[in-house]
Formats: C-alpha cells, structure tokens, sequence
DNA sequence: TAGGACTTATTTTTT
DNA sequence: ATAAGTCCTA
C-alpha cells in the first residue's frame, strides 16, 4: 500500500473514499489520472472484484492509458475492470441486448459522413431547400435533441421546438428527424447519439436488463465529467441508483465540449441527487512552471461562470512564456520549427519533447511544411484519419454490407463500385420502392428482377448472391479472412490496381494497411471475438487520436487543442493566436461561448510542463486567399509580467510579400485554358452518315466542332475512337457510337 | 451509363 | 485549396 504515500492530502482521500457518492474537482495537472487509477487499485486491493468496477474516459486513449497505469500496479487483474468511453462501452452493452429494442445484433454504427449524407438524401426526397435545410444544421439539431433524450414524438409534440424551428426557418426538421430515425432503424443501423439515446431506452423499457447492469457496476467511475451530456448523465444516475457508488472528476475549467451537448449543469445536477456526497479538491499543479499555472490562472479568470478554485504549484518559476510574431501563416510555421530545432539541439531534448496545437485542423498544413523543409520528424494526430478515406470507406462498406445487408449508407456506396452497370436510374428506382413499401433496401435487391431489365437485372443479381456468398464465409471464419476475400472478389483491390499513379498506389498501399490491422486485430491473444462484426463495431469508435502509437522514432506531435485535452508535453506551441481564428469566428456570438473559448485556451496553456509558446501571424490564406489577421484577445488577457515577445524578422526575402508578387504575377498570364468548343451551327439539313466505314484521311463534318479530317482510327475491343483534326477546335477523340459525323468526300 | 467539366460549400472542435 | 455534388455530353 506504499502508493498512497505518494499521493497529498486531498488525493489521498480520495482514492480511500471507496463506498457512497464523491465527486473530485481536479485542476490542471493535479494528478487526477493518478487518483482514478489508485482509486481502483486500492478498491481491488480491498477486495472488490475487477469486474464489478466501470470506469467510463472521455476517449478511448484515455482508457487504454489507465488500464495500463493500473496494471503497472496491480498486474493482470486490470484487464477485467470494464474501461472506456461511453459511446464504446455502451455499444458493447448494446450488441449484447439488441433484439430487447428491435435491433439486429450486429447492427451498424453511422459515422458522421453515413449521418450526413442519409439526411441530404431525406431533404432531397422531401423536396426541401438545401440551402436551408444543410445536413451539419438539421443533424446539429436532432444531435442535440437526442442527447436530451427528446425522442422523435416529442420533437413533433412540443411547442417550444417547433416555434424554434420556425423562427429559424426550417419547420420540418422535426419530420426530417422522424425519417432519419426510421431509416437507420430499418437499416439496422445506429449514430453516435443513438448509442447512449438506446441505452437510455433499453434502461428505461427493460428494468431487467438495467438489473443486470446495476449489479455487475458496482462501482461506477466517470472522468472528465464536465463534458458529459445529459443522455450521459441519466445513464450513469440509473447505473448508480443500486449502490449509489458514484465517482465523477471533473473540472468546470476545462470544458470544452459544450458544442456537443456537454453540459455543465450535469455538475450541479450530481450535487442536487446525491446530497450525502463528499466533495475532494485537488488543487495542486504538479505539472507546470509557476509561469505557466499563474499565466493559465489570469486568463481564467476573466470567465464569469465558474467554480472558484486556486491551482498553484510548487514547482520552479520557469522561463517566460514567448510570444513570437509572425507574418504569414508560413512564416509562423518556419519560426516554430526553427524554434524546435535550436531548442532541441540546445538543451539535449527529444522531439516527443514538443508539441504544436492548434484551434482548427486546417492549420496544420503550414506547420507540416516547415517541419518537413527542417526535416523535422512529426506526427499529426487526428485531422482526416485512416478510416476516413475513401478506399478504406469503400472496402468497410463492403464489410458493413456483409454482417448487415440493410446497412443502407454503405449499400448506396458499393452498389456500383467498382462499376457494374446499376447506374444512377436503376440506383433510384430501389430507393423509391423500398421507401413506398417501407421495406429494407436490401429485400428490394434480391427481388429486383421482377421489375428491371434483364441486363440490370442480372447485374443486381449477381452482386446480391456475392454479397450473401461474403456473409455465408463471414459466419465461418474470422474477420481477417472475410477481408481478404471481400477485398479480392468485391474487385476493389483489380480496381485499384489499375490505377498506376502515385496516389493509386498509396490507396492501394492503404487496403494493404487495413488488411494488415485486421489481421494485427484477429491474433491479439486477448481478443476472445474474431467476428467481422465485432471489428466492425470497435472500429467505429476509433479516431486518429487512439490508434498505434508506433513508436519509431522520436517526433513532435501536432494535433487540435480538443485532442490534446489530457495530454502533457514539455514544450508546447499554441499557434494561430489571431482573432476570429482563436477565439473561433464562430464563437464571438454569445458570451457562454466565448467563454468555452476561454477554457479552451486554459487548456491548451496547461499543457506545458516547462516552457509555452503562443504564436500568431499577421496574414494568413483562407480558402485561397491572403487575409490580414489581428493578435487574439486572449494575449492581452495574460498578465504581461509572464510574457516574452519576441518578432519575427520580416527579411526580404520568403516575406509574406515575395508570395503575394509570385500569385499577382502567375495571374497576369492567364493558365492557359482549354478551347471552349467553338459554336459552330450546322445547316439545317445535316444528317449524320454511316461512320462504320470511317478511316483516316477522310473529311468530316461535325454538328459542334464544324469540318475536319481524320487523323487516326482507334479501335478496342466493340469500341471504336475517331481521332479527328477540326479546323476550328483542334483534336478530338471521339467514340464513334456516339459521333454524329458527315462525311464529306 | 460513364466520364469530364463545372459549381458549391467548407473550416470549430469529436464520439 | 479542396472535396463533394451537379450538370452535360457523347
């Protein structure tokens, strides 16, 4: 029990309060991870069973981080603690008990993207406007409706909704939300939101199995507890109602998550259901400079709405923080990664040493440059992952399809890819049907002969049996099996490899890489299932920020302020320290936002353990255009006495104004543009000829490129391409099928 | 039906 | 700048 000697006064309390509700307000850097992870290591140490503990992270980084602090302590037994986040924990709960709430078990989980495009699909066939009615708008609002647990008939039923919807001029969102929720239901499939809305559901409608669960979390644990919604907040409260042993840490300063329903009230809320709590403070920063904690300290406090609390620290005073100035968005970069490389080299650090943050993805591109041109090696986290390209989506899809063949979204994705002649029409005319008769798509495909053409007909057919073929080999063997196979007889892999450029390979490269973490997946010894399904199911729930660590080699990390919340690192950047782009444009709005903006940035400076670096540029491109950028608000918000300013020297030469010449200049000569055919009107009585005799040589007349001769012949296979010399538009190839061509001589 | 040219929105953050 | 969606032509 050596361990709790390390703790302080307050963390030790903490980790001994063992039975009843307790809620732990942790500051920056106060050793909160080290309190949860003795916490259960004390709690198993007094005999309370592994699995009867749940501890649910706000990221799955988080967790796998934490079981692996508690191994260290305890050995093996932590592997049988039930750790996660939310969304994964719960949909394992899900798959267990699907059929209790009219899912299949294997159902499938909506990313984003599936969410986005079933809701344009809706609006389309409703015939609304577009404009109005955009997929990130009506998905932002049935997203927040679900985490309130506002089911589709009270979204209908309720007033207040509705006349919110009208004043913003989008009434039918609400029968847009009932649409979308039956068409993931049909299709078997679940959002995000869907994940803890059904929980809630099946907690709510099936008392035994919320039994079930009462009894095997005995002990609940909730990190960042701040940013929980509501749908997260019941859910806990019913796991707890048994034995009401309840953990939550949190700390209002810290969240950020308010755009995704987060809600601080959650707080308050735990204090009103559980009077007999203990509240633990832990206030003590063991990670940063004094600089750093008191600079953090002064922006806070510039916030109305919070919990008063004193982070202080014992440790050094620190350097100052440095406040460099740039003049472009790639000046920034090049002085940031001058800045790692001389620090580096200086004072003996390693690259891991470093991390850059910013508030938006976008901005890394500046960052990554200059660190490559420093060869500098870096790792990005985050930003457009692994899974979210297109060939990866592509062969999921086929996955997807394969456990659950009324996955809609991923039906509508491969159904013609690669191509197999069901076109757009054909495409259509499914959807309708399935939609009129309320029948999964998936039905409609298998009887599809009965109301298409033969030629289409077929075609369905046979991609209907290889899909069944793909399930029948998925019930009998693992999921790295069924991979491979798909990823051959799909065609994917002969459609790729045909494409011999760079980018063709690399997508190539990258089917190999997705085979090849499936295979890592289904030899993990630990893994107990091996389905597809189960595969599926887990990588739906993996971002950038959770997968390898590969660890070749030291790198700087750059990644969004959001992902790096939990993180520490010696040195950090924050850059992009511009108005409008820090706080956030989006942001300026309300004061409760520009509040999260606030917090945002005292997260991002607790970060720092030695030394902070805030960095801005006077211009930068934005959608391709150089825009002029003022210094951010929150920089005068730090008392000065922590700060350094240093400026970036704008030399003549790589100045911000080199490149603006440079644009200016390459505008002056237009890129030469291909000819726009010319308007050439034939006369009245053209009729096109026969053009199978057609060879070189001959003259010919066309109804919008005018009078050429033929060039060359080109015949492949049944088609045959006319290359043809025009006397006005120059060279086209044209496929003689299609051609209408008169020919003169 | 397929492929290319053209238009449009997107950049706030994530499970 | 870029990607995705739409329109047009052969």
């Amino acid at each position: 029990m050596d361990y709790l000697n390390l703790l302080n006064e307050s963390q030790r309390g903490a980790v001994l309060h063992t039975q009843g509700p307790a809620m732990i307000i942790a500051g920056a850097g106060s050793g909160k991870t080290r309190v949860l992870t003795y916490r259960i290591a004390y709690l198993i140490s007094q005999g309370v069973d592994p699995f009867n503990i749940l501890a649910l992270t706000f990221t799955n980084k988080a967790a796998k981080e934490m079981r692996h602090r508690i191994e260290k302590v305890i050995g093996n037994e932590a592997k049988n603690i039930w750790m996660g986040t939310f969304h994964s924990v719960f949909s394992r709960i899900l798959r267990a008990e699907a059929e209790k709430i009219g899912y299949p078990k294997s159902f499938t989980i909506y990313d984003t993207d599936d969410s986005k495009t079933l809701i344009r699909n809706i609006v389309k066939e409703m015939n609304l406007d577009d404009k109005l009615y955009k997929p990130n708008v009506v998905l932002g609002r049935i997203s927040s409706a679900k985490n309130k647990l506002i089911s589709v008939k009270q979204y209908l039923n309720d007033p207040v909704i509705q006349a919110d919807d009208d004043a913003a001029m989008r009434p039918k969102i609400g029968k847009i939300y009932e649409t979308y929720q039956n068409r993931c239901f049909r299709a078997g499939a679940m959002d995000f939101d869907d994940l803890l809305f059904n929980t809630n559901v099946l907690f709510k409608d099936h008392p035994d199995a919320l039994n079930k669960y009462q009894n095997i979390f005995k002990y609940v644990m909730v990190d960042e507890y701040q940013d929980t919604n509501y749908s997260q907040y019941l859910i806990t409260r019913k796991l707890a109602a048994q034995n009401r042993n309840l953990v939550v840490v949190g700390d209002d300063a810290q969240s950020i998550y308010a755009f995704r329903g987060a809600d601080i009230q959650n707080i308050l809320n735990f204090e009103q259901d559980y009077p007999e709590l203990e509240v633990f403070k832990l206030e003590q920063n063991y990670r940063s400079t004094q600089n750093i904690v008191h600079a953090a300290n002064s922006v806070i406090k510039n916030n109305q709405a919070q919990l008063r609390k004193d982070v202080f620290t014992d440790n050094e005073q620190g350097p100052l923080i440095e406040v460099i100035k740039a003049n472009s968005d790639n000046e920034e970069g090049k002085l940031v990664a001058t800045t790692i490389f001389e620090e580096k080299m200086g004072n003996h650090l390693s690259y891991d040493d470093f991390a850059i943050l910013y508030r938006t993805n976008a901005q890394s591109r500046a960052m990554e440059e200059a660190l490559r041109r420093m060869n500098i090696k870096y790792k990005i986290i985050g930003g457009l992952s692994f899974y979210q390209r297109k060939e990866i989506k592509d062969l999921i899809a086929y996955l997807r399809l394969t456990v659950n063949p009324n996955d809609e979204q991923a039906l509508r994705r491969v159904i013609n890819y690669p191509k197999r002649g069901i076109g757009e029409t054909t495409e259509q005319k499914i959807f309708v049907l399935a939609n009129e008769t309320n029948h999964a798509v998936w039905e409609v495909v298998q009887n599809a002969g009965q109301f298409l053409g033969n030629r289409v007909g077929t075609a369905i057919e046979n991609f209907s049996i290889m899909i069944r073929d793909f399930a029948r080999i998925a019930d009998n063997t693992d999921a790295f099996e069924v991979a491979k196979h798909v990823a051959k007889h799909s065609g994917i892999v002969d459609d790729l490899y045909q494409d011999k450029t760079v980018e063709g390979l690399a997508r190539y490269e990258n089917i190999q890489e997705l085979l090849n973490g499936i295979k890592e997946y289904v030899d993990d010894p630990e893994r107990e299932d091996k389905s597809l399904s189960a595969f599926l199911q887990d990588i739906a729930l993996i971002t950038d920020a959770d997968t390898k660590e590969d660890a070749d080699g030291e790198f700087v990390t750059l990644m969004t302020i959001h992902s790096a919340k939990g993180l520490e690192f010696k040195n950090v950047f924050i850059v992009g320290m511009e108005e409008n782009l820090f706080p956030s444009q989006m942001m300026l709005n309300s004061r409760a936002d520009l509040e999260e903006e606030r917090r945002l940035f005292y997260v991002a400076i607790t970060r720092a353990e030695k030394k902070l670096y805030l960095t801005y540029a006077t211009s930068r491109y934005q959608w391709g255009n150089l825009r002029s950028c003022e210094k951010s608000r929150f920089l005068d918000e730090i008392d000065p006495k922590y700060l350094n300013f240093k400026y970036g020297e704008a030399t003549a030469t790589g100045s911000v104004f080199d490149r603006v010449v440079q644009r200016k200049s390459s505008l002056v000569t237009p890129p030469a543009r291909k000819q726009v055919a010319a308007n050439y009107t034939p006369p009245a009585d053209f009729k096109p000829s026969d053009t199978s005799a057609l060879a070189a040589g001959m003259k010919v007349e066309h109804p919008k490129f005018g009078f050429g001769v033929v060039a060359k012949m080109d015949t492949q296979g049944n088609s045959t391409k006319a290359i043809i010399n025009f006397d006005e538009v120059g060279e086209k190839t044209l496929l003689l099928s299609f051609a209408k061509l008169r020919i003169h001589s």
